[in-house]
DNA sequence: CCTTGCTTTAGATCCTGTCCAAGGTAGGGT
DNA sequence: ACCCTACCTTGGACAGGATCTAAAGCAAGG
């Protein structure tokens, strides 16, 4: 993840302290942290940073697509650092956690041309719901 | 929708004005309103219709599977009466418009088991993005 | 090392959706 | 036909997530 911060800064994004923070908290495979939870682990190393400022990174974040938004049925959106390796979601429909998720098949190809309705079709999302094993029994 | 609202009396749901047209709000193909869309078209027949009502409704009609509730992207959710037949949405990114589609394949079996991760998982969700023909241009 | 313009901050604000206590009513029972 | 009562509806308060604002702060090029 330092690499990106290095990336960005090429890019003309200015580098602080907490941007460094929230980079470093978004780092390793099958993180999803919601913002607040971002917020806190933020918090534990530069306990001054803002709300705000979390939520302003990460949609940079996310508008530079460097970071995947994940919306989980009404619950707070969550944040995923794999941007760069496509795949899809595997979410606990009674605890929200979720697993990253790779299914085998063509899912754009899976939709024929007669439903496309004129859109410009660009990007397809799998959401697999289940109960995960912490939450079964 | 009416044998909807017979059936549902018949399990022991009260027939209300209220419910009634909110049935009816929630009739025809591709119909996919937000909550407080249901409550302006309900309150142009019963202009007393509170919002609580609406979404009690709502719920209701969810929870027994008669009408599905489709998350887009932090936005407000919708509601789809197609609730029969199984089907997936086109989602426009700009104006957050969708359409019902039916992609070919079998999506669960996509799944392999070595992803699921010890989740039992029971149901899958494909969102195609893209921009429909009236944000196109 | 100074300046400039991008960043951060706290708090207000917005939007969606839920909760609550009080009053209203569907529809089975008589 | 009319009561009763349990279920419904109502409006307003409330909660959570996310965005906006104006003022203060600071990175980094000159």
């Amino acid at each position: 993840m330092s690499d990106l911060l290095e990336r960005l800064r090429e890019r003309g994004w200015r580098l602080t302290a907490q941007r460094r923070v929230v980079a470093e908290v978004l780092d390793g495979d099958h993180v999803h942290l919601t913002a607040d939870e971002v917020h806190a682990r933020a918090a534990r190393r530069l306990p001054e940073i803002s709300r705000a400022t979390v939520y302003n990174t990460l949609r940079e974040l996310v508008h530079r697509g460097e970071v995947l938004e994940v919306s989980t049925d009404g619950r707070a959106k969550r944040y995923d650092p794999n941007a760069h390796r496509p795949h899809h979601h595997l979410l606990c429909s009674r605890c929200g956690s979720m697993r990253d998720v790779r299914p085998t098949g063509d899912l754009l190809a899976d939709l024929p041309p007669s439903q496309s309705f004129g859109f410009t079709v660009s990007e397809v999302e799998v959401t697999y719901r289940g109960v995960c094993p912490d939450c079964a029994g």
